[in-house]
DNA sequence: CTATTATAGACTCACATTATCTCTAATAGG
DNA sequence: CCTATTAGAGATAATGTGAGTCTATAATAG
């Protein structure tokens, strides 16, 4: 029960991008010199942030990726489902009862840790990051 | 990021062994019988619970399992640490400034979860799994 | 003593993650 | 129009983990 390192890469590059904001496109390669990661692998990543509507991409000379029209949405659990999909925590009694006692506990924990997710948004985890110099 | 099939297992054989706990030791056979899942797997599973003090083994002929002791108190974030063991659930920062924010901001999130499944208790489900019946 | 039962270890298999490499398409700038 | 630059898509491989089987060992009741 982890996150995987693709989310992880999508997680810090978003704070990237909107810590960097006002600066236009970012290329891949950029964006990948933040991190220990190879631009084709971190491309793919982004492919995802872009088809899920994250993210804009304009390829061609000084192109590269920016954020969305209303970026400052964007929250911690869109880019975590934009990389790992919609398939919840536990999911395993399907082929069973679907009013098994188990999964309705666990599920409506799952539903609270994804809300709280959904409060999080990435611009203000970039404001308190500005105030602790990291990034 | 899910649980994984060993967990859905040990969940199930808890709540079994919590609703059947008058009638003493269960065999590892029986308890496999209510899933598919074969007797040797199940046993390596059902090890793990042990080795966490949930339920206590008895070798030999007449054998089996039963829930340990103070069983009323045991809870499903019990039940997936003993099996998941405590690795959190973004762990991938460890490496980076342990100040990032986007750790902080999912581990505090991941806190609240296993903290609700702390107040879970098997003993309260299998009460509710009597009134509709499936198990 | 024997049947029964848990425990441990070695092992295999399938699948998802994590990449890398290569080719293609699109675009800016001269 | 040409060229360098850049994103995107596909094939492929390596790696690791989960899932599961098989066999042998230890302990216990009767």
């Amino acid at each position: 029960m982890k996150l995987s390192k693709s989310t992880h890469y999508a997680l810090h590059t978003m704070l990237h991008l909107t810590i960097s904001h006002a600066e236009g496109h970012t290329s891949v390669s950029k964006l990948a010199g933040h991190q220990q990661v190879s631009t084709t692998y971190l491309s793919k990543i982004l492919t995802k942030l872009v088809k899920a509507g994250l993210i804009v991409s304009v390829p061609g000379a000084n192109g590269g990726y920016k954020l969305k029209a209303n970026w400052q949405e964007t929250t911690l659990l869109d880019v975590i489902q934009a990389v790992e999909g919609l398939p919840p925590i536990f999911d395993y009694c399907e082929d069973h009862n679907p009013s098994c006692i188990i999964q309705q506990s666990i599920q409506k924990a799952e539903k609270n840790f994804l809300e709280e997710l959904g409060t999080m948004k990435i611009a203000d985890l970039a404001e308190d990051a500005r105030n602790v110099p990291h990034h």
